[in-house]
DNA sequence: TGAACATATGATAATTTAATCATATGAAAA
DNA sequence: TTTTCATATGATTAAATTATCATATGTTCA
């Protein structure tokens, strides 16, 4: 039970769980999650570590960026993959994922100019 | 999402999860609850308030008690059903519901005895 | 090598949540 | 009709969470 609820208490929280759903479908590296969810970075990268430590993300180095998925050993659990079909992520958000999937964001970094469009 | 992340942050306890999952065996009141999870009252009677707000549970009175049960509008919400799958009771608890399904303890009454044993 | 970038993380402050205690309400039984 | 039982709830305190800020680490690129 207890990794029950610490996934629980994760998914308990409307910014990770947007992140969570967002992961679960594509995955994202901070500064990308930034722009998507318009959050400041160390707020960002505080709730990837509790979804990490949950066991939902997983993350790997590529170049400077960190890029984090979903863990693929709990994707195929049936409650969140019930849980996912039943939580709809509003417009906005997967249309911010939409221009990630081309790696626009990435390609461009975040700089000076996009961390003062978030702050 | 907001209702998403309200039940899922009801469950997001251990004993609140293991009222649900009790509950959703087998309907119970707060006296039988106090008993199988061995808590003092007003703590039972606070956590159920939140899954109660959270749309998990109902409650009815009978008599002098007040029975909580499933609320059957989200029984069948597939995400919860599979979290019941997913999501083993300890025996301990399960063991106590049994003497409960019979009837036991509500008859009895929980009165000064009980009360001390659970202080 | 050193500047700029991307991210993590420790510390502090702010907010929320949970546990406990005391008391209130309402039903049943004496 | 007063006492006992069953439960709810407000207040207070204790504990945990969250956001924010400052800074540290590792990477790339000039």
């Amino acid at each position: 039970m207890k990794k029950q609820v610490k996934m629980l208490g994760a998914l308990a929280d409307e910014t990770r769980l947007r992140m969570y759903l967002l992961l679960s479908k594509n995955e994202l590296c901070v500064c990308e999650l930034m722009m998507i969810l318009h959050m400041e970075q160390s707020r960002i990268s505080h709730c990837l570590r509790i979804l990490k430590e949950a066991g939902l993300v997983e993350s790997r180095r590529e170049g400077k960026w960190i890029v984090y998925f979903e863990n693929p050993e709990v994707a195929d659990s049936s409650f969140l993959q019930e849980l996912k079909k039943e939580t709809q992520l509003p417009s906005e958000y997967t249309n911010k994922l939409a221009s990630c999937r081309t790696g626009q964001v990435r390609t461009a970094g975040i700089s000076k100019t996009l961390r003062k469009a978030i702050a």
